[in-house]
DNA sequence: CGCGGCTTTGATGTTCATCAAGTAAAGTGG
DNA sequence: CCACTTTACTTGATGAACATCAAAGCCGCG
């Protein structure tokens, strides 16, 4: 867990558009004098569930997974993201402290805002605001869909969603590594690791994915959709 | 379906402390003159999915549920909410369109805003946008947890989940009428109905609750919290 | 009064979790 | 780099949990 205050490149991150499209050059400059870079390794923990909110977190680059400890011990994943959706969720704003838990999958850098900074300027700058909101909402209105539709969905179902959506949302690619472990995608989908791997497995024989390891390559994804429709 | 234009009673209303508590008089006379009452009946739809959104709605009275269509006609019940909580949910913001449907479980009253004000006093309004946000913010980790709490349960934990979730959040009270038919809860906690009035009746056989038709009373609030949390 | 929808209960079958045992892979310390 | 340990993965067999089907009773409503 490194932490680096790099020279001020916010003029010229990405990021700008997406989130602060609505501050001014002036802005952005105070915005990074308020701001840090922490680069995570793999596995690592971003946000712990529990613990106080004391900073506003978005993800630069790499991907998380959200989730959160059951009584029982168990892991329930709630969702993974990529960059331009925030880390902080809505934690920041409607409770002082996290939800959920979020750990980066992949290597991943976070930026780091100070809460009282992003509070006022959510204050003051009422375009910033909306975008903010705008953006929660639909972060909010992505975990609530999917959780409905998995839940709607049966085993089979279940993975040719997963795996659609590794496919599409997150890699873009019909080929891809899977960024989680088997017991990752059973926490996630609400299922049983063996029944995971056991269909998976199944995929592999009907001749729809093909697997090497962590590797997934989509052979069939007409038929993988079919399945998570009907599912 | 029936309109009332009513005198305006905004300033005392038991809301304003609520949602609008960053408005002075001036401010709320102002909502009211954007602002209308519409009633509906048992059963009426309020919002349907999929129609655009045109203006800001709460709940000032009743009890709705919100819901959406699967692409096999099925009903997901997403979750019931009472005043004080938004009807339009975060499909406000986050897009054009409603995401989901809902409906009043009881004869309610909803306050519509116009959207394009309520836009312009999130812009202008810093404490008011904070507010909301806050508000919006606590619905979807109520939704969220509701979502996730359900999915780690079994068959009996899940009943028993929304025995209390009835009897402790939405009535306050041992006994009550279930607003809901059997089917509603299955499509709820994402399970048969026949299995929900099973176990129900289960509940009932063992003591743990007492049953007449509607009417729910809740004899062993003990035994149903330990088969929540075991479930 | 009769129809349709909601409720109830039993019987049956499917789906899925669990257990177990073994293999592969990945980290760990010498 | 190798032996060791641990963790992840895999597959089969078994049983539990749950859906589905069916038939009957109930209730509200036109």
């Amino acid at each position: 867990m490194e932490l680096k205050n790099k020279n001020c490149i916010c003029e010229t991150c990405e990021f700008r558009h997406i989130v602060f499209s609505y501050l001014d050059d002036d802005g952005i400059q105070e915005l990074c004098d308020n701001k840090i870079e922490q680069a995570f390794r793999k596995g690592e923990i971003i946000n712990r569930e529990g613990e106080p909110v004391t900073s506003f977190k978005y993800l630069k680059s790499g991907l998380v997974k959200l989730f959160r400890t059951t009584p029982s011990g168990e892991e329930q994943v709630i969702t993974f993201t990529r960059p331009f959706e925030f880390v902080s969720n809505m934690s920041v704003f409607s409770g002082e402290k996290y939800r959920y838990s979020v750990s980066a999958l992949e290597d991943s850098v976070v930026c780091i805002v100070k809460l009282s900074y992003i509070k006022d300027l959510f204050m003051k700058n009422g375009s910033f605001a909306m975008g903010l909101l705008t953006r929660m909402a639909e972060i909010n209105e992505k975990i609530i869909g999917q959780a409905l539709d998995l839940r709607q969905k049966n085993l089979v179902g279940r993975i040719a969603y997963v795996l659609l959506y590794f496919g599409k949302e997150i890699y873009n690619s019909r080929i891809f590594d899977l960024p989680v472990s088997r017991k990752e995608i059973a926490d996630f989908i609400g299922m049983s690791t063996a029944n995971v791997i056991r269909t998976m497995s199944e995929f592999k024989k009907d001749g729809i994915i093909k697997i090497d390891g962590k590797t997934i390559e989509v052979a069939d994804i007409n038929k993988l959709e079919i399945l998570s429709r009907r599912g």
